[in-house]
DNA sequence: AGTTAGCACTCGTAAGTTATGAGTGCTAAC
DNA sequence: GTTAGCACTCATAACTTACGAGTGCTAACT
């Protein structure tokens, strides 16, 4: 912030408007933008002369830039920083968008992946942007219940119940044949002897009080457990609308979209560029403050949801630095709050 | 068959040798091969000006054309027809393709949704071109068994197993507290009521015998079951490698390259696309012969796994027309092979 | 009769040229 | 401090030209 005051304290009032008319105007059109069109197009009662003059100061402060000599103003990375951080509105979204989401999201409140997919391509359709939606992994995710279910001969089917409410499960085929009474005998015995125990607990716990007969097929429903622990333990992440960035005039030459796509197809990439985006309410990374390379020419625009205190995903939007800050953000602001609700009614 | 005979009937074994190197060397280079480049780089002993003459010859029967007057000629659909039933040999993929298909297929045998994912992420590797896969559903999915987990205040899961061993499982949230107790009742119940049912038949099942106490509970669980087997019996459908269409010279033209990205995020025309290869082993659709519009400068190619006599799925390459054909249906005859030898060794 | 050399013609592409105009910085007057 | 005026810059678009790959046709050759 301070850094930011620096920069205001060398700009008046009117430098300060004429700035915000720069950025508002290149987000809607595109193209650089002069002088004169300022000027005339918004209502700042000056000349463009008067308005050069201004503009060369801004530049010498480093928010604009000309992308050549002839050309109009474009905002620099450091002039978003400035509107976001500090002139920049709310969107009023309306209450029909409201309803929208949370009926959408309704729908799919069963299956927390499914709603997080819902959710990216809702947000996807709704601001054409690309959308990634991830979810965190648990820290120590531990087991709430176990249940063995007979199968068919000698394949039995292991569920395991986390004490976040997920429910996983596995097909094992066994040595030995499990009718339904042993299938029994055994869930009891596992729910006896590993309830509430963590991934890495599991890993070197104690059996002695196992009868022996039954311990070498214990044992190997208990590493199909850890299995599924494991598998709990790993984040997921979807992507939606990709395909939007080909849209963004920014990426009109075909490799640089190219080298974008691709990036988006790849998981542990996407995992770098949200591992920032840690903090409270919405996050957003301009230009060059991005992670990675083929995202200097984009914005990333991030929250999260949580339960309780603990934060469940994220939630990203990626779009050219020229995208539409006020309507993402709050757009954002209201998914996070919808999301952050019904999740905690549900667990 | 006819159809194409008819064609070679008018052509002699040169005709056949000219298109056949028109064929490989547009595949190869991509540009419109002209006479003189046949004359040279060829060894068919022909001058550029005999050439020529077949070369109009061949357009007159519709195997070739011009893009313009003052270019080469490049293969017309009904040329690569001819070329892919009649010409074409197989590429032989050597025993290390063969290992690393079996060694990366088999890391993923328990799950066949990741099986398949890997799948078509190994194929848009190798390939460089697009690939799709998609699960069939089952034509009447049958309940094989069914269990209810207590996981908390009034709240259980319900596990269900099919008749082709796929288990699913959903949450739901009760009126009633279920216990231990409850919870197996309640599967002891529903076992014996509807073991074997298929979704239309659980639609319309009879609960007469059922303790009216537990009845709405138990219409609750039917109700969510019949959710499962309806889920069960929808397709799902993976895409990988879907950015190798921007290096297709063909989609040069940034609009149609996004017109097919799109195409390819739509589940529902993968669905249709992938309709028609419901045949055996390698189908092959080119360019107009395709089902959508965006797809007439492609060629999809298709193959099913099956279990016994039953289509699993289908995994289809979508590429430009003028793609490796051979090396295509080598490595899918390969792949489709080797999953139908797995699948039905594990079920 | 089939093959080939020769040649005029076509036409897409690339390179070079020019014109246009949006926008700037500077200066001098208000 | 503000503004009008003006010379200057430079990207873009439109037009021209040159090039060359490739064709079809004709006439000569085997």
């Amino acid at each position: 912030m301070s850094a930011n005051n620096e920069g205001r304290d060398n700009m008046n009032e009117r430098k300060v408007r004429i700035l915000e008319a720069i950025i508002q105007d290149y987000i809607q059109t595109g193209s650089p933008v002069g002088s004169r069109t300022l000027s005339k197009k918004y209502d700042l009662q000056l000349s463009s002369a008067t308005i050069r003059n201004e503009m060369a100061d801004l530049e010498d402060l480093g928010l604009i830039t000309q992308p050549h000599a002839s050309a109009g103003r474009i905002p620099s990375d450091k002039g978003y920083r400035l509107y976001v951080d500090n002139l920049m509105g709310k969107t009023d979204l309306g209450p029909d968008l409201d309803n929208l989401i949370v009926k959408m999201l309704n729908d799919k409140m069963n299956d927390i992946d499914a709603l997080l997919e819902e959710t990216a391509r809702l947000v996807a359709m709704m601001t054409n942007y690309a959308t990634i939606a991830q979810t965190l992994p648990l820290a120590e995710p531990t087991v709430k219940r176990v249940q063995i279910m007979p199968v068919e001969f000698k394949s039995i089917v292991c569920v395991v119940v986390t004490d976040n409410n997920l429910v996983k499960h596995n097909v094992i085929t066994t040595s030995l044949e499990v009718d339904e009474n042993l299938a029994n005998v055994l869930t009891s015995m596992l729910n006896k002897a590993i309830k509430g125990m963590t991934l890495t607990s599991l890993k070197r716990c104690n059996l002695d009080d196992i009868d022996p007969m039954y311990k070498p097929l214990i044992l190997q429903i208990i590493k199909v457990i850890i299995q599924i622990l494991a598998e709990e333990n790993t984040n997921q992440i979807f992507t939606r609308g990709t395909t939007n960035i080909l849209d963004f005039q920014e990426f009109n030459d075909m490799q640089k979209a190219r080298e974008l796509l691709e990036l988006l197809e790849e998981k542990p990439y996407l995992t770098k560029l949200l591992s920032k985006s840690s903090g409270n309410s919405v996050n957003i990374s301009i230009g060059e403050e991005n992670a990675l390379e083929s995202m200097k020419e984009c914005s990333l625009i991030t929250t999260t949801y949580k339960v309780g205190e603990y934060t469940l995903g994220t939630i990203g939007i990626i779009g050219p630095k020229r995208m539409n800050y006020s309507q993402v953000v709050s757009l954002l602001e209201q998914i996070s709050y919808h999301l952050t609700l019904m999740l905690g009614n549900e667990f």
